[in-house]
DNA sequence: GTATTATGCAATCAGTTGGTTGCACTTCAA
DNA sequence: TTGAAGTGCAACCAACTGATTGCATAATAC
């Protein structure tokens, strides 16, 4: 594959993930189930100020992004990070994180010469 | 700094800069100033499908993200990444990637017990 | 069974976004 | 100096987003 494409497939992944994070409200949902373990949508959307039905589509952006999952308790619905997605976006970050790293070098050695 | 603000601190300064990562667009113009080297606004509109415009406020929103800046050189305005800013997205990556290692740990000994 | 709780669905709305086109302005080169 | 090249500015547009409200539905508790 071109160096050309290769970057295109990158970005066609990397773009709707970053997307999905682009979002205030999406971050501290991440975070609160990263440190408070799973929760239902009514009790995530008692740390908020928005109401539940934002709550809602919010987390319907992050299930779409595959970040997040749920799971039907009943009449709740149990919602909790995704691992296998999760580590998908951990690499995804690190690559990108890597291709800054060669760019910055290069910057630097450009300002050197 | 409480566990919950210093978390409102880290997704206040995340957000804008996930969002302006969160384009295709904006992101083949990052990898192709990362590996292309500067360039001026027409040349980079030269590798994309839409307008010159369209590329500079693309430009525009990378550039109020930190991330890019630009300087006249005659009657040209040359863009390239903004080595500073970068870094610091960078870190703010694998902040976040430590954090959601923490969490992959913690569902991994949930499944475990 | 009936009230309560948890959620889903739909309509609505203002604001943002990604994109275009047209025109004006500055700078360079012949 | 005159035309071409490189940008900026402004208006405009369709589509998307983040959010709300009201109502319907399903499950639980008493």
């Amino acid at each position: 594959m071109s160096p050309a494409s290769a970057a295109a497939t990158r970005v066609r992944d990397a773009a709707p993930l970053f997307a999905a994070l682009g979002d205030e409200t999406r971050l501290l949902l991440l975070f609160r189930l990263s440190s408070g373990g799973p929760g239902s949508i009514t009790r995530l959307s008692e740390d908020t100020p928005v109401s539940r039905q934002a709550i809602t589509k919010h987390l319907r952006v992050l299930s779409d992004a595959g970040l997040v999952r749920s799971s039907r308790q009943g009449r709740e619905h149990v919602w909790d990070l995704e691992p296998k997605r999760l580590a998908d976006a951990h690499r995804c970050l690190d690559r990108i994180s890597r291709q800054w790293d060669d760019a910055l070098d290069r910057l630097k050695k450009f300002v050197e010469e």
